[in-house]
DNA sequence: AAGAATCCTTGATGCAGATCAAGTTTTTTT
DNA sequence: AAAAAAACTTGATCTGCATCAAGGATTCTT
């Protein structure tokens, strides 16, 4: 209960909801969509989709964990989005007049993706009003990502949004409070827009708090609570 | 040209194309519409619909201009979203689970707002498959809209910011380089991301480098090249 | 197993921009 | 037209966090 009140307001980059729109299809639609899908496997750290590039693929996510971001000239990546499996990359391209990918996807881990012509995608828009109900929940869903993303990097300080990150962690990827913390520093530190070495500081005072417990590469939060508060507003 | 480039990545709050749904309707269904539909005035400053209450209605914005934003309890105001006529409001909340809005908003001025029931608007989505696909592209769209402004806030600093939101309210609202200032310095610090006291300084050096002009509540954008340079990256 | 490279940690310094403060101008009220 | 309130401007100070720097711990290479 509480959790899910942190996820409405202070959410991290992942949804809660795994939206299921391929059932959905009659068959027909199915084998339609069977013979124009193609399958590409991504190895960890590999760009599935770049930013500027022409947008002519929706692609859904069937395994794995890819990492949505805008790139800056700066170098600094902003993380917009990260999507495990039963996720679809590529939606927020389908307004009128855009030709291009706005962001950029990479692999955390490895990863499977299922890939589509965007005609084809419209043509089951077009056919399958359920289907069309399931991808607009599903960019609704996006949207309340983002913006509690935005919310949260631009309105919580560091220990909010470091905590933030941890629980989202535990919450919604592993489903447990003790995980393997495969994220480097750098990688948390993207996520949670803030510079490596604050990173560092911040667990460290997290342990001397007793909040978490770190051994042998897995993250243990011991004081969920609490940990809690300071992500409501750190 | 370098307008549209700049919208593309550096965003304001306000999208550029006005998506028509409503021409869209069979006559049946434009019927079924108007006699469900509800028009509601609301006078400059007042809360059109409030973050947490009851998600039960879609809002068309007919005339005027809407503020979207996310209240904290700190009393910061969160502007994620900018809405001149022609768009439409709740939208994101069409995600299965969801039950309240995530989001506030209120009328910058005197606004004419058409009101329906989520079940007719879904209704409408479920029998008009173009329907739903402008549906999809105006969500598409404002995705992209917030990740723009997500990005502007959290990688630019407060001179290319208050640029942006200059060039924006001369391109997208009123369309040229010279108009009245009816916001305050209060709202443009709100929609910039910045404090009042930021906000005058800054505009005090843009006249002093002679890129704005400012009398008699009008402002005057004069060196556009050297502002969308700054807007840039400033 | 030694060396190289990367990752992590911790302290010292710097800075953009918020906050505080105080004065000035404009608008609203009466 | 005077008084009060709100909006705006400008300078001084404060602070959260990035950046810089340098040593320690892991992992990768050979």
């Amino acid at each position: 209960m509480t959790e899910e009140q942190a996820s409405a307001q202070h959410s991290c980059a992942i949804g809660n909801n795994l939206i299921s729109c391929m059932e959905i299809l009659t068959p027909d639609e199915s084998s339609l969509l069977e013979s124009k899908m193609v399958e590409v496997n991504y190895r960890k750290g590999e760009i599935i989709c770049k930013q500027g590039a022409p947008a002519t693929q929706i692609m859904f996510v069937r395994e794995g964990l890819v990492k949505i971001y805008m790139e800056s000239n700066s170098g600094e990546n902003l993380v917009l989005h990260i999507m495990p499996e039963m996720n679809i990359i590529g939606l927020s391209t389908l307004f009128e007049g855009n030709n291009v990918y706005q962001f950029s996807a990479q692999a955390y881990i490895d990863t499977r993706i299922q890939v589509v012509d965007m005609q084809t995608f419209r043509q089951l828009i077009r056919t399958n009003p359920e289907f069309s109900l399931k991808i607009i929940a599903l960019l609704a869903e996006y949207n309340t990502i983002i913006s509690g993303r935005f919310f949260c990097l631009t309105q919580k300080q560091t220990y909010g949004r470091l905590a933030d990150v941890l629980l989202c962690l535990a919450n919604r990827i592993y489903k447990q409070r003790k995980f393997p913390l495969s994220l480097s520093r750098k990688e948390l530190a993207e996520i949670a827009g803030m510079s490596v070495e604050s990173v560092a500081r911040i667990l460290t005072r997290f342990r001397e708090e007793n909040l978490i417990e770190m051994e042998c590469k897995h993250l243990h939060i011991v004081d969920y609570d609490r940990l809690f508060d300071i992500s409501l507003k750190g």
